[in-house]
RNA sequence: GGCGCAUUCGUCUAGAGGCCCAGGACACAGCCCUCUCAAGGCUGAGACACGAGUUCGAAUCUCGUAUGCGCUACCA
Protein backbone atom coordinates (compact mmCIF):
# COMPACT_ATOMS: atom_id res chain seq x y z
CA UNK A 1 0.00 0.00 0.00
CA UNK A 2 1.00 3.40 -1.52
CA UNK A 3 0.47 5.94 1.69
CA UNK A 4 -0.38 9.54 0.40
CA UNK A 5 -2.06 12.34 1.72
CA UNK A 6 -4.97 11.81 4.13
CA UNK A 7 -6.03 15.54 4.49
CA UNK A 8 -9.80 15.27 4.18
CA UNK A 9 -10.68 15.00 -0.20
CA UNK A 10 -13.53 16.27 -1.65
CA UNK A 11 -14.54 13.91 -4.30
CA UNK A 12 -17.75 13.74 -6.42
CA UNK A 13 -19.23 11.24 -8.49
CA UNK A 14 -20.80 12.85 -11.78
CA UNK A 15 -22.96 10.97 -13.62
CA UNK A 16 -25.23 12.27 -16.63
CA UNK A 17 -28.61 10.76 -16.52
CA UNK A 18 -29.18 9.71 -19.85
CA UNK A 19 -29.96 5.76 -18.42
CA UNK A 20 -30.12 3.23 -15.87
CA UNK A 21 -26.89 3.40 -13.55
CA UNK A 22 -24.78 1.02 -14.98
CA UNK A 23 -22.07 -1.34 -13.04
CA UNK A 24 -19.13 0.14 -14.10
CA UNK A 25 -20.95 3.86 -12.77
CA UNK A 26 -21.33 2.52 -9.35
CA UNK A 27 -17.92 1.36 -9.29
CA UNK A 28 -16.60 4.81 -9.70
CA UNK A 29 -19.44 6.31 -7.71
CA UNK A 30 -18.11 3.43 -4.60
CA UNK A 31 -14.30 4.49 -5.12
CA UNK A 32 -15.19 8.22 -5.02
CA UNK A 33 -17.09 6.94 -1.95
CA UNK A 34 -14.58 5.14 -0.28
CA UNK A 35 -11.90 7.84 -0.94
CA UNK A 36 -13.54 10.27 0.64
CA UNK A 37 -14.19 7.99 3.81
CA UNK A 38 -10.55 7.33 3.48
CA UNK A 39 -9.62 10.72 4.10
CA UNK A 40 -12.41 12.02 5.97
CA UNK A 41 -13.93 14.22 3.42
CA UNK A 42 -17.18 14.56 1.64
CA UNK A 43 -18.73 12.82 -1.32
CA UNK A 44 -21.02 15.02 -3.86
CA UNK A 45 -23.49 13.57 -6.30
CA UNK A 46 -23.44 16.24 -8.88
CA UNK A 47 -26.08 15.85 -12.00
CA UNK A 48 -24.48 16.72 -15.21
CA UNK A 49 -26.99 17.32 -17.67
CA UNK A 50 -25.73 19.68 -19.87
CA UNK A 51 -26.75 17.71 -23.24
CA UNK A 52 -30.45 18.21 -23.35
CA UNK A 53 -31.20 15.96 -26.24
CA UNK A 54 -30.12 12.61 -24.45
CA UNK A 55 -31.51 13.42 -21.02
CA UNK A 56 -33.67 10.88 -19.48
CA UNK A 57 -36.43 11.71 -16.69
CA UNK A 58 -36.31 8.40 -14.77
CA UNK A 59 -32.39 8.42 -14.73
CA UNK A 60 -32.15 10.45 -11.60
CA UNK A 61 -34.44 8.38 -9.50
CA UNK A 62 -32.75 5.46 -10.73
CA UNK A 63 -29.51 6.62 -10.09
CA UNK A 64 -30.02 7.91 -6.46
CA UNK A 65 -31.81 4.48 -5.71
CA UNK A 66 -29.34 2.41 -6.96
CA UNK A 67 -26.82 3.89 -5.02
CA UNK A 68 -28.39 4.37 -1.72
CA UNK A 69 -29.06 0.76 -2.24
CA UNK A 70 -25.23 0.02 -2.25
CA UNK A 71 -24.93 2.30 0.74
CA UNK A 72 -22.97 4.92 -0.64
CA UNK A 73 -24.76 8.01 1.09
CA UNK A 74 -23.49 11.51 -0.71
CA UNK A 75 -22.76 14.42 1.88
CA UNK A 76 -24.26 16.94 -0.46
CA UNK A 77 -26.34 16.30 -3.69
CA UNK A 78 -29.58 17.73 -5.53
CA UNK A 79 -31.93 16.37 -3.06
CA UNK A 80 -29.78 17.48 0.25
CA UNK A 81 -28.28 20.35 -0.90
CA UNK A 82 -25.00 21.36 0.77
CA UNK A 83 -22.97 24.81 0.39
CA UNK A 84 -22.15 24.79 -3.26
CA UNK A 85 -25.92 24.29 -4.34
CA UNK A 86 -27.59 23.92 -6.93
CA UNK A 87 -25.80 20.35 -7.77
CA UNK A 88 -27.44 19.56 -11.01
CA UNK A 89 -25.67 21.59 -14.00
CA UNK A 90 -28.75 22.77 -16.22
CA UNK A 91 -29.95 25.25 -12.77
CA UNK A 92 -26.15 26.50 -12.95
CA UNK A 93 -26.41 27.68 -16.71
CA UNK A 94 -25.67 31.49 -15.79
CA UNK A 95 -22.94 29.97 -14.10
CA UNK A 96 -20.98 28.99 -17.12
CA UNK A 97 -21.52 31.93 -19.13
CA UNK A 98 -20.47 33.83 -17.16
CA UNK A 99 -17.02 32.06 -16.79
CA UNK A 100 -16.98 31.41 -20.68
CA UNK A 101 -17.05 35.65 -20.99
CA UNK A 102 -14.37 36.14 -18.77
CA UNK A 103 -11.99 33.99 -20.59
CA UNK A 104 -13.01 35.68 -23.82
CA UNK A 105 -12.34 39.27 -22.02
CA UNK A 106 -8.81 37.88 -20.92
CA UNK A 107 -8.10 36.11 -24.52
CA UNK A 108 -8.20 33.26 -23.86
CA UNK A 109 -11.37 32.21 -25.35
CA UNK A 110 -13.25 33.87 -28.56
CA UNK A 111 -16.50 33.23 -30.21
CA UNK A 112 -16.82 31.77 -32.97
CA UNK A 113 -19.78 31.88 -35.40
CA UNK A 114 -19.10 28.32 -37.80
CA UNK A 115 -21.86 26.57 -38.80
CA UNK A 116 -22.91 23.52 -38.76
CA UNK A 117 -22.88 22.93 -42.39
CA UNK A 118 -19.40 24.39 -42.34
CA UNK A 119 -18.05 22.17 -39.71
CA UNK A 120 -19.95 18.81 -41.72
CA UNK A 121 -17.55 20.60 -44.68
CA UNK A 122 -14.27 20.04 -42.58
CA UNK A 123 -15.37 16.68 -41.25
CA UNK A 124 -16.19 15.25 -44.34
CA UNK A 125 -12.49 15.83 -45.84
CA UNK A 126 -11.51 14.16 -42.42
CA UNK A 127 -10.48 18.08 -40.96
CA UNK A 128 -10.89 19.21 -37.43
CA UNK A 129 -11.80 22.73 -36.97
CA UNK A 130 -9.61 25.15 -39.04
CA UNK A 131 -9.68 28.07 -35.76
CA UNK A 132 -11.12 30.22 -38.31
CA UNK A 133 -12.88 32.67 -36.06
CA UNK A 134 -9.98 32.69 -33.44
CA UNK A 135 -9.35 36.37 -34.74
CA UNK A 136 -12.05 37.75 -35.90
CA UNK A 137 -12.38 41.82 -35.96
CA UNK A 138 -14.92 43.00 -34.30
CA UNK A 139 -16.83 43.54 -37.90
CA UNK A 140 -17.10 40.77 -38.93
CA UNK A 141 -18.57 39.58 -35.96
CA UNK A 142 -20.78 42.24 -36.36
CA UNK A 143 -21.52 41.30 -39.89
CA UNK A 144 -21.85 37.71 -38.96
CA UNK A 145 -24.64 38.54 -36.20
CA UNK A 146 -26.30 40.75 -38.92
CA UNK A 147 -26.54 37.42 -40.80
CA UNK A 148 -28.52 35.94 -38.07
CA UNK A 149 -25.69 33.75 -36.93
CA UNK A 150 -25.39 32.08 -33.37
CA UNK A 151 -22.40 31.83 -31.48
CA UNK A 152 -20.21 29.59 -29.69
CA UNK A 153 -16.97 30.17 -27.23
CA UNK A 154 -14.66 28.49 -27.83
CA UNK A 155 -11.21 27.60 -25.72
CA UNK A 156 -8.18 29.59 -27.64
CA UNK A 157 -6.03 26.30 -26.99
CA UNK A 158 -2.46 26.81 -27.22
CA UNK A 159 -0.57 26.50 -30.90
CA UNK A 160 2.52 24.68 -29.79
CA UNK A 161 4.00 23.36 -26.91
CA UNK A 162 3.13 20.56 -25.21
CA UNK A 163 1.41 19.89 -21.39
CA UNK A 164 1.33 17.23 -18.81
CA UNK A 165 -1.33 16.19 -16.85
CA UNK A 166 -0.53 13.93 -13.83
CA UNK A 167 -2.48 10.61 -13.32
CA UNK A 168 -2.60 9.63 -9.75
CA UNK A 169 -3.14 5.88 -11.21
CA UNK A 170 -0.95 6.14 -14.31
CA UNK A 171 1.83 9.14 -14.15
CA UNK A 172 2.56 12.06 -16.03
CA UNK A 173 0.45 11.86 -19.68
CA UNK A 174 1.76 14.74 -22.15
CA UNK A 175 0.16 15.61 -25.67
CA UNK A 176 0.93 18.31 -28.38
CA UNK A 177 -1.16 21.26 -27.26
CA UNK A 178 -1.47 21.37 -31.21
CA UNK A 179 -3.94 18.48 -30.83
CA UNK A 180 -6.35 20.23 -28.76
CA UNK A 181 -8.06 22.25 -31.55
CA UNK A 182 -10.17 24.97 -29.97
CA UNK A 183 -12.82 22.99 -28.50
CA UNK A 184 -16.40 24.54 -28.00
CA UNK A 185 -17.31 25.67 -24.08
CA UNK A 186 -20.48 27.20 -24.69
CA UNK A 187 -23.06 25.74 -26.94
CA UNK A 188 -25.17 27.99 -28.94
CA UNK A 189 -28.32 26.80 -27.02
CA UNK A 190 -26.38 28.49 -24.05
CA UNK A 191 -25.30 25.29 -22.20
CA UNK A 192 -21.47 24.20 -21.26
CA UNK A 193 -19.84 21.15 -22.74
CA UNK A 194 -18.69 18.77 -20.61
CA UNK A 195 -14.85 20.36 -20.44
CA UNK A 196 -16.08 23.91 -19.55
CA UNK A 197 -18.77 22.81 -17.42
CA UNK A 198 -16.72 20.13 -15.01
CA UNK A 199 -13.64 22.52 -14.85
CA UNK A 200 -16.18 25.40 -13.38
CA UNK A 201 -17.72 23.16 -11.14
CA UNK A 202 -14.70 21.03 -9.83
CA UNK A 203 -13.50 24.27 -9.05
CA UNK A 204 -16.44 26.25 -7.42
CA UNK A 205 -17.09 23.07 -5.33
CA UNK A 206 -13.70 22.89 -4.27
CA UNK A 207 -13.15 19.27 -5.70
CA UNK A 208 -9.88 17.42 -4.74
CA UNK A 209 -9.51 14.40 -6.58
CA UNK A 210 -11.32 13.62 -9.62
CA UNK A 211 -12.47 10.09 -10.32
CA UNK A 212 -13.99 9.12 -13.94
CA UNK A 213 -13.45 6.68 -16.72
CA UNK A 214 -10.34 6.72 -18.66
CA UNK A 215 -12.19 7.56 -21.30
CA UNK A 216 -11.59 11.25 -20.13
CA UNK A 217 -7.91 10.67 -20.37
CA UNK A 218 -7.34 12.33 -24.02
CA UNK A 219 -9.71 15.48 -22.76
CA UNK A 220 -7.71 15.92 -19.22
CA UNK A 221 -4.69 18.09 -20.90
CA UNK A 222 -7.97 20.23 -22.21
CA UNK A 223 -9.17 20.57 -18.84
CA UNK A 224 -5.59 20.95 -16.95
CA UNK A 225 -5.31 23.98 -19.69
CA UNK A 226 -8.56 25.33 -18.99
CA UNK A 227 -7.38 25.49 -15.30
CA UNK A 228 -4.67 26.79 -15.75
CA UNK A 229 -6.76 29.82 -18.16
CA UNK A 230 -8.74 30.41 -15.36
CA UNK A 231 -5.97 30.96 -12.61
CA UNK A 232 -7.33 28.05 -10.51
CA UNK A 233 -5.21 25.06 -9.06
CA UNK A 234 -6.41 21.90 -11.36
CA UNK A 235 -7.37 18.50 -8.97
CA UNK A 236 -5.69 15.34 -8.69
CA UNK A 237 -6.81 13.40 -11.46
CA UNK A 238 -7.87 9.40 -10.82
CA UNK A 239 -8.60 7.81 -14.47
CA UNK A 240 -9.95 4.58 -13.71
CA UNK A 241 -9.59 1.61 -15.91
CA UNK A 242 -13.12 0.77 -17.96
CA UNK A 243 -15.33 -2.35 -17.04
CA UNK A 244 -15.17 -4.83 -20.18
CA UNK A 245 -17.64 -7.41 -21.63
CA UNK A 246 -17.45 -10.66 -19.19
CA UNK A 247 -16.07 -12.24 -22.39
CA UNK A 248 -12.63 -9.66 -21.74
CA UNK A 249 -12.55 -7.93 -25.20
CA UNK A 250 -14.59 -5.04 -25.99
CA UNK A 251 -16.71 -2.78 -23.46
CA UNK A 252 -19.51 -4.11 -21.43
CA UNK A 253 -23.23 -3.49 -23.36
CA UNK A 254 -25.90 -2.12 -22.82
CA UNK A 255 -27.64 -5.30 -23.09
CA UNK A 256 -27.24 -8.43 -21.12
CA UNK A 257 -24.87 -10.78 -21.73
CA UNK A 258 -24.81 -14.18 -21.35
CA UNK A 259 -22.71 -16.12 -19.03
CA UNK A 260 -22.90 -20.23 -18.41
CA UNK A 261 -26.00 -20.13 -19.89
CA UNK A 262 -26.99 -17.50 -17.41
CA UNK A 263 -28.09 -13.19 -18.41
CA UNK A 264 -26.38 -11.10 -16.55
CA UNK A 265 -27.57 -7.34 -16.64
CA UNK A 266 -25.12 -4.49 -16.56
CA UNK A 267 -27.87 -2.31 -14.62
CA UNK A 268 -27.61 -2.16 -10.94
CA UNK A 269 -31.57 -2.18 -10.54
CA UNK A 270 -31.62 -5.65 -12.26
CA UNK A 271 -29.31 -6.83 -9.18
CA UNK A 272 -31.58 -4.53 -6.32
CA UNK A 273 -34.27 -7.13 -7.41
CA UNK A 274 -32.25 -10.09 -9.06
CA UNK A 275 -31.31 -11.79 -5.19
CA UNK A 276 -28.00 -10.09 -4.46
CA UNK A 277 -27.32 -8.41 -1.16
CA UNK A 278 -25.51 -4.67 -1.43
CA UNK A 279 -23.04 -5.91 0.87
CA UNK A 280 -22.16 -8.46 -1.39
CA UNK A 281 -22.20 -6.09 -4.49
CA UNK A 282 -20.16 -3.82 -2.40
CA UNK A 283 -17.11 -5.63 -1.65
CA UNK A 284 -17.12 -7.68 -5.37
CA UNK A 285 -17.17 -4.07 -6.33
CA UNK A 286 -14.63 -3.18 -4.89
CA UNK A 287 -12.34 -5.85 -5.58
CA UNK A 288 -12.95 -4.88 -9.59
CA UNK A 289 -9.27 -2.63 -10.07
CA UNK A 290 -8.33 -2.53 -6.26
CA UNK A 291 -7.60 -5.20 -4.09
CA UNK A 292 -7.82 -5.11 -0.03
CA UNK A 293 -4.01 -7.62 0.25
CA UNK A 294 -2.71 -10.68 -1.27
CA UNK A 295 -4.57 -13.24 0.39
CA UNK A 296 -7.89 -11.65 0.63
CA UNK A 297 -11.02 -10.40 -0.88
CA UNK A 298 -13.96 -11.01 1.71
CA UNK A 299 -13.77 -7.89 3.60
CA UNK A 300 -16.12 -5.00 5.43
CA UNK A 301 -17.12 -2.11 4.18
CA UNK A 302 -15.03 -0.52 7.25
CA UNK A 303 -11.65 -2.23 6.64
CA UNK A 304 -12.08 -1.30 2.97
CA UNK A 305 -12.27 2.66 4.17
CA UNK A 306 -9.03 2.44 6.46
CA UNK A 307 -6.87 0.85 3.44
CA UNK A 308 -8.46 2.55 0.32
CA UNK A 309 -6.30 4.61 -1.60
CA UNK A 310 -6.47 5.83 -5.36
CA UNK A 311 -2.81 5.41 -6.22
CA UNK A 312 -3.53 1.25 -5.10
CA UNK A 313 -5.88 1.56 -8.17
CA UNK A 314 -4.89 -1.36 -11.00
CA UNK A 315 -4.44 0.22 -14.77
CA UNK A 316 -6.05 -2.50 -16.23
CA UNK A 317 -9.35 -2.69 -17.70
CA UNK A 318 -11.37 -5.43 -16.53
CA UNK A 319 -14.39 -8.03 -17.35
CA UNK A 320 -16.24 -8.27 -14.21
CA UNK A 321 -16.21 -12.06 -12.85
CA UNK A 322 -19.88 -12.78 -12.26
CA UNK A 323 -19.67 -15.94 -11.40
CA UNK A 324 -17.56 -14.83 -8.32
CA UNK A 325 -20.22 -11.95 -7.96
CA UNK A 326 -22.48 -14.87 -6.92
CA UNK A 327 -20.12 -16.82 -5.01
CA UNK A 328 -19.60 -13.82 -3.04
CA UNK A 329 -22.85 -13.26 -2.57
CA UNK A 330 -23.71 -16.66 -1.27
CA UNK A 331 -20.98 -15.90 1.33
CA UNK A 332 -22.52 -13.30 2.37
CA UNK A 333 -25.96 -15.25 2.58
CA UNK A 334 -23.96 -17.54 4.84
CA UNK A 335 -22.82 -14.78 7.23
CA UNK A 336 -26.40 -13.68 7.88
CA UNK A 337 -28.46 -14.22 10.77
CA UNK A 338 -31.62 -16.59 10.12
CA UNK A 339 -33.52 -13.35 11.51
CA UNK A 340 -31.89 -11.14 8.47
CA UNK A 341 -31.87 -14.01 6.18
CA UNK A 342 -35.64 -14.47 6.40
CA UNK A 343 -36.11 -10.42 6.82
CA UNK A 344 -34.45 -10.89 3.16
CA UNK A 345 -35.90 -13.97 2.50
CA UNK A 346 -39.70 -13.34 2.94
CA UNK A 347 -40.48 -10.46 -0.11
CA UNK A 348 -38.72 -13.14 -2.72
CA UNK A 349 -40.60 -16.20 -1.28
CA UNK A 350 -44.29 -14.16 -1.04
CA UNK A 351 -43.71 -12.66 -4.46
CA UNK A 352 -42.69 -16.22 -6.11
CA UNK A 353 -45.59 -18.18 -4.48
CA UNK A 354 -48.46 -15.08 -4.29
CA UNK A 355 -48.60 -14.72 -0.64
CA UNK A 356 -48.21 -11.92 1.33
CA UNK A 357 -44.97 -10.99 2.53
CA UNK A 358 -45.26 -9.09 5.77
CA UNK A 359 -47.22 -12.86 7.01
CA UNK A 360 -44.93 -15.18 5.15
CA UNK A 361 -41.96 -13.27 7.43
CA UNK A 362 -43.69 -14.26 10.86
CA UNK A 363 -44.80 -17.60 8.94
CA UNK A 364 -43.67 -20.82 11.33
CA UNK A 365 -42.70 -22.83 8.13
CA UNK A 366 -40.49 -20.37 6.50
CA UNK A 367 -38.34 -19.55 9.82
CA UNK A 368 -37.63 -23.12 10.20
CA UNK A 369 -37.18 -23.57 6.62
CA UNK A 370 -34.37 -20.62 6.35
CA UNK A 371 -31.43 -22.23 8.32
CA UNK A 372 -31.69 -25.35 6.29
CA UNK A 373 -31.33 -23.47 2.97
CA UNK A 374 -29.22 -20.56 4.07
CA UNK A 375 -25.87 -22.56 3.32
CA UNK A 376 -27.97 -23.77 -0.27
CA UNK A 377 -28.31 -20.60 -2.09
CA UNK A 378 -26.42 -18.07 -3.38
CA UNK A 379 -29.12 -15.60 -4.27
CA UNK A 380 -32.19 -14.84 -2.32
CA UNK A 381 -34.12 -15.69 -5.75
CA UNK A 382 -33.42 -19.76 -5.55
CA UNK A 383 -34.93 -19.88 -2.26
CA UNK A 384 -38.34 -20.57 -3.89
CA UNK A 385 -37.59 -23.64 -5.32
CA UNK A 386 -35.86 -25.50 -2.25
CA UNK A 387 -39.10 -24.30 0.05
CA UNK A 388 -42.32 -23.83 -2.21
CA UNK A 389 -43.53 -27.65 -1.30
CA UNK A 390 -44.08 -25.76 2.36
CA UNK A 391 -46.76 -24.17 1.46
CA UNK A 392 -48.82 -25.90 -0.66
CA UNK A 393 -51.47 -28.87 -0.06
CA UNK A 394 -50.48 -32.83 -0.57
CA UNK A 395 -53.23 -32.53 -2.65
CA UNK A 396 -50.55 -30.45 -5.07
CA UNK A 397 -47.79 -32.33 -4.87
CA UNK A 398 -48.12 -34.72 -7.79
CA UNK A 399 -45.85 -37.20 -9.02
CA UNK A 400 -45.53 -36.95 -12.67
CA UNK A 401 -42.42 -38.91 -12.71
CA UNK A 402 -43.39 -41.66 -9.84
CA UNK A 403 -39.85 -43.61 -10.93
CA UNK A 404 -38.39 -40.84 -8.90
CA UNK A 405 -40.02 -42.10 -5.95
CA UNK A 406 -37.91 -45.59 -6.15
CA UNK A 407 -34.62 -45.55 -4.44
CA UNK A 408 -31.64 -45.92 -6.12
CA UNK A 409 -30.76 -49.71 -6.56
CA UNK A 410 -34.62 -50.45 -5.19
CA UNK A 411 -37.38 -52.01 -7.27
CA UNK A 412 -40.73 -50.17 -7.09
CA UNK A 413 -41.99 -52.64 -4.37
CA UNK A 414 -39.38 -52.53 -2.28
CA UNK A 415 -39.81 -48.44 -2.28
CA UNK A 416 -43.13 -49.21 -1.49
CA UNK A 417 -42.90 -50.68 1.68
CA UNK A 418 -40.20 -48.95 2.45
CA UNK A 419 -42.77 -45.47 2.28
CA UNK A 420 -45.06 -48.32 4.51
CA UNK A 421 -43.07 -49.11 6.97
CA UNK A 422 -41.55 -45.44 7.33
CA UNK A 423 -45.35 -44.25 7.58
CA UNK A 424 -45.85 -46.44 10.23
CA UNK A 425 -42.73 -45.22 12.45
CA UNK A 426 -44.52 -41.62 11.68
CA UNK A 427 -47.43 -42.65 13.17
CA UNK A 428 -46.17 -43.48 16.42
CA UNK A 429 -42.83 -41.58 17.03
CA UNK A 430 -42.67 -39.54 20.08
CA UNK A 431 -41.66 -36.67 19.93
CA UNK A 432 -41.95 -35.77 15.96
CA UNK A 433 -38.77 -34.38 15.84
CA UNK A 434 -35.82 -34.30 13.91
CA UNK A 435 -33.41 -36.54 16.22
CA UNK A 436 -36.12 -39.36 17.01
CA UNK A 437 -37.12 -39.14 12.79
CA UNK A 438 -33.02 -39.90 12.12
CA UNK A 439 -32.36 -42.74 15.04
CA UNK A 440 -36.02 -44.69 13.75
CA UNK A 441 -35.20 -44.58 9.85
CA UNK A 442 -31.61 -45.37 10.85
CA UNK A 443 -33.14 -48.62 12.67
CA UNK A 444 -35.29 -49.44 10.00
CA UNK A 445 -32.55 -48.96 7.09
CA UNK A 446 -30.99 -51.62 9.47
CA UNK A 447 -33.30 -54.08 9.90
CA UNK A 448 -34.40 -53.73 6.14
CA UNK A 449 -30.63 -54.02 5.18
CA UNK A 450 -30.97 -50.95 2.94
CA UNK A 451 -28.80 -48.38 2.57
CA UNK A 452 -29.83 -44.86 4.28
CA UNK A 453 -29.75 -43.25 0.83
CA UNK A 454 -31.78 -45.40 -1.12
CA UNK A 455 -34.10 -45.93 1.99
CA UNK A 456 -34.65 -41.90 2.52
CA UNK A 457 -34.81 -41.03 -1.71
CA UNK A 458 -38.76 -42.49 -1.27
CA UNK A 459 -39.70 -40.28 0.78
CA UNK A 460 -37.80 -37.02 0.31
CA UNK A 461 -39.64 -37.07 -2.91
CA UNK A 462 -42.63 -38.30 -1.55
CA UNK A 463 -42.91 -35.16 0.73
CA UNK A 464 -41.47 -32.15 -1.57
CA UNK A 465 -41.93 -34.02 -4.92
CA UNK A 466 -38.53 -32.80 -5.69
CA UNK A 467 -35.09 -34.77 -6.05
CA UNK A 468 -33.28 -31.71 -4.68
CA UNK A 469 -34.35 -30.81 -1.34
CA UNK A 470 -33.65 -29.58 2.12
CA UNK A 471 -32.47 -32.13 5.02
CA UNK A 472 -35.24 -34.75 5.18
CA UNK A 473 -36.62 -35.58 8.96
CA UNK A 474 -36.22 -31.35 9.13
CA UNK A 475 -38.94 -31.25 6.48
CA UNK A 476 -41.00 -33.46 7.94
CA UNK A 477 -41.25 -31.48 11.02
CA UNK A 478 -42.17 -28.48 8.85
CA UNK A 479 -44.52 -30.04 8.13
CA UNK A 480 -45.98 -31.64 11.09
CA UNK A 481 -47.13 -35.60 11.08
CA UNK A 482 -50.63 -35.10 9.51
CA UNK A 483 -49.39 -33.93 6.48
CA UNK A 484 -45.78 -36.28 6.47
CA UNK A 485 -48.02 -38.74 6.09
CA UNK A 486 -50.75 -37.97 3.65
CA UNK A 487 -48.14 -37.30 1.63
CA UNK A 488 -46.38 -40.55 1.86
CA UNK A 489 -49.89 -41.96 1.20
CA UNK A 490 -50.14 -40.04 -1.61
CA UNK A 491 -46.44 -41.37 -2.90
CA UNK A 492 -47.73 -44.64 -2.40
CA UNK A 493 -50.74 -44.98 -4.11
CA UNK A 494 -48.71 -43.47 -7.33
CA UNK A 495 -46.15 -46.26 -6.82
CA UNK A 496 -49.03 -48.90 -6.98
CA UNK A 497 -50.38 -46.98 -10.00
CA UNK A 498 -47.24 -47.41 -11.73
CA UNK A 499 -46.49 -50.97 -10.71
CA UNK A 500 -50.10 -51.72 -11.72
CA UNK A 501 -49.64 -50.13 -15.03
CA UNK A 502 -46.40 -51.71 -16.13
CA UNK A 503 -47.30 -54.87 -14.54
C1' G B 1 -5.32 7.56 -40.20
C1' G B 2 -3.64 10.72 -35.85
C1' C B 3 -3.15 10.97 -30.56
C1' G B 4 -3.43 8.41 -25.99
C1' C B 5 -3.92 4.27 -22.51
C1' A B 6 -3.22 -0.76 -21.40
C1' U B 7 -0.96 -5.98 -21.53
C1' U B 8 0.66 -11.80 -14.95
C1' C B 9 -3.39 -18.54 -14.86
C1' G B 10 -10.15 -18.97 -18.74
C1' U B 11 -11.62 -14.66 -15.29
C1' C B 12 -10.63 -11.19 -10.86
C1' U B 13 -5.91 -10.23 -8.83
C1' A B 14 -0.73 -10.17 -5.55
C1' G B 15 3.88 -8.56 -7.32
C1' A B 16 7.21 -1.39 -7.05
C1' G B 17 15.34 -5.75 -9.46
C1' G B 18 17.08 -10.90 -5.98
C1' C B 19 11.79 -13.25 -0.87
C1' C B 20 8.77 -15.62 -7.58
C1' C B 21 11.13 -22.26 -11.83
C1' A B 22 5.38 -16.31 -9.70
C1' G B 23 1.11 -16.13 -4.30
C1' G B 24 -4.51 -15.77 -3.43
C1' A B 25 -9.67 -16.15 -5.31
C1' C B 26 -13.74 -17.69 -8.73
C1' A B 27 -14.65 -21.31 -12.25
C1' C B 28 -12.86 -26.41 -13.53
C1' A B 29 -11.13 -31.76 -12.19
C1' G B 30 -10.27 -35.60 -8.41
C1' C B 31 -10.70 -37.24 -3.35
C1' C B 32 -12.89 -36.79 1.68
C1' C B 33 -17.40 -35.74 4.39
C1' U B 34 -22.57 -36.91 3.42
C1' C B 35 -30.11 -38.75 3.55
C1' U B 36 -30.52 -35.60 -2.07
C1' C B 37 -28.46 -30.89 -3.11
C1' A B 38 -25.33 -27.68 -1.01
C1' A B 39 -21.70 -26.04 2.45
C1' G B 40 -16.88 -27.49 4.26
C1' G B 41 -11.80 -29.89 3.93
C1' C B 42 -7.69 -31.70 0.93
C1' U B 43 -5.27 -32.29 -3.81
C1' G B 44 -4.58 -31.01 -9.00
C1' A B 45 -4.28 -28.54 -13.70
C1' G B 46 -3.54 -23.45 -15.16
C1' A B 47 -0.14 -17.14 -16.43
C1' C B 48 4.58 -12.99 -16.48
C1' A B 49 2.08 -11.07 -25.12
C1' C B 50 6.77 -11.16 -28.20
C1' G B 51 11.82 -9.29 -29.24
C1' A B 52 15.95 -6.56 -28.03
C1' G B 53 18.56 -3.98 -24.32
C1' U B 54 20.25 -2.16 -19.01
C1' U B 55 22.04 -5.22 -14.79
C1' C B 56 25.95 -9.98 -11.35
C1' G B 57 20.46 -10.67 -11.48
C1' A B 58 13.99 -8.45 -14.64
C1' A B 59 7.18 -10.25 -14.12
C1' U B 60 9.32 -5.77 -12.11
C1' C B 61 13.57 -0.49 -15.63
C1' U B 62 14.28 1.22 -21.20
C1' C B 63 13.18 0.76 -26.39
C1' G B 64 10.67 -1.64 -30.34
C1' U B 65 6.81 -5.00 -32.19
C1' A B 66 2.05 -7.18 -31.64
C1' U B 67 -2.71 -7.13 -29.72
C1' G B 68 -6.77 -4.80 -27.22
C1' C B 69 -9.28 -0.50 -25.76
C1' G B 70 -10.34 4.74 -25.71
C1' C B 71 -10.51 9.68 -27.85
C1' U B 72 -10.56 12.24 -32.43
C1' A B 73 -18.78 16.20 -31.73
C1' C B 74 -22.06 22.67 -30.37
C1' C B 75 -22.31 13.79 -26.34
C1' A B 76 -20.85 13.00 -21.84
Amino acid sequence: MMATSTSPARVRFAPSPTGFLHLGGLRTALFDWLYARHTGGQFILRIEDTDQKRYNPESLADLMRSLRWLGLEWDEGPDIGGPHAPYIQSERRALYRQYAEWLVAHGKAYFCYTTEAELEELRAKGLPYDRRHRHLTPAQRTAFEAEGRTAVIRFAAPLSGTTTVHDAIRGDITVENATIVDPVLLKSDGLPTYHLAVVVDDHLMEITHVLRGEEWIPSAPLHQLLFEAFEWPAPVFVHLPVILDPSGKGKMSKRKTVVDGREFSPYVRDYMTGGYLPDAMFNFLANMGWSFDAEREIFTREEAIVRFDVADISPKATALPFTKLEWMNGVYIRQMTTEQLTDALAPYVAADLGLDAGELRHDRRLIELTPLVQERIKLLTEATALVDWAFVSSAQITYPDPTQLIGKKLTAAESLAVLEAGARIIQSIEPFAPPALEAAFRALSETMQIKVGSLLTPFRVAITGKTVAPPLFESMHVLGREETLARIANASEALRALMAATA
